[in-house]
DNA sequence: CCGGATCCGTAACGATACTG
DNA sequence: CAGTATCGTTACGGATCCGG
């Protein structure tokens, strides 16, 4: 009956005693991305179990980073969205996705992928100070999944669904939409593509992904190999240490 | 034999598979402080169990976060510290550090603290565009713990042990040093305490606590009141949904 | 005393079946 | 569709033990 928790005094621990279960984060993700059904987030986070499920929405509804509400008719349904103070969370989820980029290697047959973790990647990986003198709405279709990308005074809007007034329109699928958000491929690489294609003003679409995105190399060692050839067991010596022990 | 993970290709699922585990983001906050022996960490991390303090060292070994080092002499013992990679946690510890504060409430009897905890809080609290023109150093003494603040350039280095030059030194105890890093105490409060003292350039002092910190009003509603007294269940009817459901 | 490893009871998780 | 109930398995937490 007693909830566990790390009683200490301390933001970040009060704040892992909230969302630091396992699976909250991806919740959170889910329905940053957007409010979703209970079945909707169920086939999304593949291996949760139903009852998991249940009982962290009722836990994220009681700590106020979730609420549910009905849309408007005829598509009557319930869904979970995130509140205000839930959405506060964009920030610590967005570090952690850039973090996490380094221990993503190639997709492996068994991993899941959709094309919305990317929506997460883009706007983690989105610099304002890059984008000042950027203006442009572009439009993504991967496979049956639309989403658009609205750049405007170093803002980013980026969401599911179609654009209003889309300046350009990119046709892919996910894999190279994967490997281009996930820095895995070079932009050359992926516009060569002939799974890539643009419509109307590509060169605003290409300029963007240039100048915005990180040109990082996407180093990944050996995420996956799990015995490092030599793995050197030794412990480092240290030369100085500038702050003394507590 | 087989370890758990979510098998997503998301880059947050990715690094939720190496940290997001219990407690792994508490033993990088210890580290993240400074480099810490085993037993510093055991004694630091109340509740974890010996066996699986080991487990996740291993593991952060592994995966290249933490290395073992050793002291120069006299003082040869053998410490964990974070490696780069390690250290690149820091933008989230600190996201989630700020967003978490939210939820801590009045320190309760049971829960633990250390003043170290709030050296975090203050790198957390702190937003360089505000101390662009602050250049100071000062020295904090809490019962026998010491560290010190250093702002320069709107750059802050905040670490333990002494100052070289502090241009001023405060002495109190961890109960108001928390008050005040925490948000639950205003500054005026803090500074009129009969626990707090500052000798030398005092002013510098309040001037640096005033315009760089967070002046929030420390928003703690039912943090932890089991029952709020007029919890609505009921469902929110949401007038228009800009982005459609995938 | 330090740095762990081993053992074991309990709580959390994951899969499946079942219900309004 | 939106959950609840059940149950086997894994992870965690506390204690004890052991080599240096």
């Amino acid at each position: 009956m007693k909830k566990r928790s790390y009683q200490q005094y301390c933001p970040l621990a009060a704040g892992l005693d909230v969302i630091g279960e396992r699976w909250t984060f991806l919740i959170v993700r889910e329905l940053l991305i957007s409010p979703k059904r209970y079945k909707d987030l169920l086939e999304g986070l593949v291996g949760i179990g139903t009852n998991l499920l249940s009982k962290r929405l009722k836990t994220l509804v009681k700590a106020g980073l979730v609420e549910q509400a009905v849309l408007p008719p005829p598509a009557a349904s319930t869904v979970y969205q995130l509140t205000d103070r839930g959405r506060d969370l964009e920030e610590t989820v967005l570090a952690l996705n850039r973090w996490g980029l380094q221990f993503l290697g190639e997709k492996q047959p068994m991993t899941l992928s959709r094309p919305e973790w990317s929506l997460i990647a883009v706007k983690a990986a989105f610099r304002p100070e890059k984008a000042e003198d950027i203006n442009l709405c572009c439009e993504w279709q991967i496979d049956d999944f639309i989403f658009y990308i609205h750049v405007h005074a170093g803002h980013l809007k980026i969401a599911s669904g179609k654009a209003t007034t889309p300046i350009a329109q990119v046709t892919t699928n996910g894999e190279t939409l994967e490997a281009l958000v996930f820095g895995k491929r070079s932009l050359k690489e992926t516009i060569t593509s002939p799974h890539f294609k643009i419509t109307g003003s590509g060169l605003s679409v290409l300029r963007l992904l240039q100048t915005v995105f990180h040109e990082k190399s996407a180093t990944f060692p050996e995420t996956r190999g799990k015995a490092s050839p030599k793995r050197s067991a030794k412990k480092k010596r240290v030369p100085t240490l500038s702050s003394r022990r507590v």
